[in-house]
DNA sequence: CCTGCTCATAACCCCAGCTTATGTCCTCAT
DNA sequence: ATGAGGACATAAGCTGGGGTTATGAGCAGG
């Protein structure tokens, strides 16, 4: 049952070297990983070739070359049919989630860039429109495939003029208070978590940290004036020492994970490394770390049509 | 500030069609999204240019291009560097888990392709193979990199046999028995969760879900002889329903946020889909759905070197 | 034994993206 | 002022990866 390789041919042998040669150059392009989803959901090159309306050979060329390239036979060829091999099947999911971070970039890219004259315009908060629409749209494209939606990003304020001036059909806020004129209906929450690498002291933590521990302890930020930091500030009292400030929600995840120290980011933000334990979420006892996410619309105008059908996706 | 787009010439108005046409024209290449990143990171197309080892125009075209396919303005370009469009940042957020994506894809094919002859042999169940090594991986890449890792995939029984015969010197499983002959330490869980669409009636419930109530509904779930299926219906008795079956993980989790009916899967699978609320996991009373992660050794074998480092990036 | 499915190989074509060379615009220091 | 320097744009020309058509070769089943 190992992850076969073998095949591809000899050459270089030894070690994977960490040539700074960028990923271009050691993952196949999202075409190839495409056609390597469809051969293993058909179980055939010509056929994957042939939905994705290319000709067979052409397919069959480029698997050869991923596999060239990867240094990895992923598919076992056979006069009646190809069937993945154990490694291509471990490829073919890690290939799966780039292409369904691909399909999210898309969606969102397209909402970005049909602006008016969509027929759903929807306007949302930063944390919103970055981590959680992009999934939305791509689930209502599978249910509304020729509704072109339309999305323009930022704040409460920004938001809630947009519905008022009839700009848009349906936003999405963050935050305790709902601006005046709209009506909303919670949809989520966000919640601030305690986040450090599992090698930290508080990972192994059964008790939960205090606000005043929290409140002393040097943290991992964002600037000054970003939202989570603003959020934060005010749970502890605008007390919170950081330990480094960065200026983009990366870069905090990226110091916490490697070791730098605790943070404080958004469920939204570390859900992926949470699951994966890349961090550790500590608990926190008398913080008010939880915002409400909330779908608005202008009072009165309930939503109807498309706009209805987005918000059935995201409700609980 | 809204998500402002404009610039990038006039054309076509109109709506987005779903054009079927594959993500490759509508997504640009791993190359350019990761242009796209050092440009955020460094304030300077010149400077990106630079840092990806290409020539400034290259960087200027590429960039131009890519704003073209995506019909939005992604910098402001100034005498004296480029800034990111507000939609543009946007737009980079979702690059970035693109680029990530493909970084845990790349470290995972490399592990592969080095079989023997590498500095660090591992051994791992395909679950953990699949979700938790290449996350583990890139981070290890951080800490050594210059160490060649080589991944192999199988079940519990092969994995120990490999760590026996001295094929590999850390190894990965997930169950509640230890293989005979190795030491082991629980470096995580891996719970079986009921998930539904957030529209499902089960999404609302609060009162945790009786074993009886979860065997007597029809679930859509893995074939037969799959390992969750294997835990699920150990757990529920040998008495799990099935709405349907299906082959694959994904086709499965597809199902389930398509709405199709509750279904259970590990945690790790649908990680993501609970953050982002495309399913929603439903509480649980009295079955035992969750399993150790270990990581094992032959027994006296106490991981040293890379294989340490490695064991202390996933422990918590 | 032929029909029909699979995949492979060969010869050719085209365009995306690279390079080098040069131009424009702005800023800052002399 | 004026010239040096940085940052981006434009213009040519080259190259290779990926596509196409045309054809061959294994294996299954009537």
């Amino acid at each position: 049952m190992g992850g076969e390789g073998g095949g591809a041919g000899g050459g270089q042998a030894g070690a994977g070297r960490h040539v700074p040669g960028s990923l271009t150059h050691r993952v196949p392009d999202l075409g190839a990983l495409e056609l390597l989803l469809a051969v293993a959901r058909l179980g055939s090159l010509g056929g994957a070739a042939r939905e994705l309306g290319i000709t067979q050979p052409a397919a069959s060329s480029r698997v050869r070359s991923m596999e060239r390239q990867l240094g990895v036979a992923l598919v076992d060829r056979s006069p009646r049919g190809s069937r993945l091999t154990d490694a291509g099947a471990l490829v073919t999911d890690w290939a799966r989630r780039i292409v369904e971070a691909a399909e999210a970039f898309d969606a969102g890219a397209q909402a970005l860039r049909d602006r008016r004259d969509s027929r759903l315009r929807v306007a949302a908060s930063m944390t919103i429109a970055e981590y959680l629409l992009p999934g939305w749209l791509v689930a209502l494209r599978t249910q509304l495939p020729d509704t072109a939606v339309s999305l323009l990003a930022g704040n409460s304020t920004a938001v809630a003029e947009r519905l008022l001036t009839d700009e848009a059909d349906l936003g999405f806020v963050e935050g305790v208070s709902v601006p005046a004129g709209l009506d909303s209906v919670v949809i989520g929450h966000d919640r601030l978590v305690v986040v450090a690498a599992p090698g930290h002291p508080w990972a192994r933590r059964r008790r939960p940290l205090a606000a005043a521990e929290l409140a002393s302890t040097p943290l991992i930020l964002r600037e000054k004036g970003s939202g989570t930091r603003q959020v934060l500030d005010a749970a502890l009292g605008g007390l919170a020492r950081p330990l480094i400030e960065l200026s983009s929600t990366t870069a905090v995840k990226a110091a916490a994970v490697g070791g730098a120290g605790p943070s404080v980011l958004s469920e939204l933000a570390v859900g992926e490394e949470l699951t994966t334990r890349r961090l550790v979420s500590v608990p926190v006892a008398d913080v008010a770390l939880a915002r409400d996410l909330r779908a608005v619309w202008p009072t009165g105008h309930r939503p109807t049509g498309p706009a209805r059908r987005l918000l059935s996706l995201t409700q609980g």
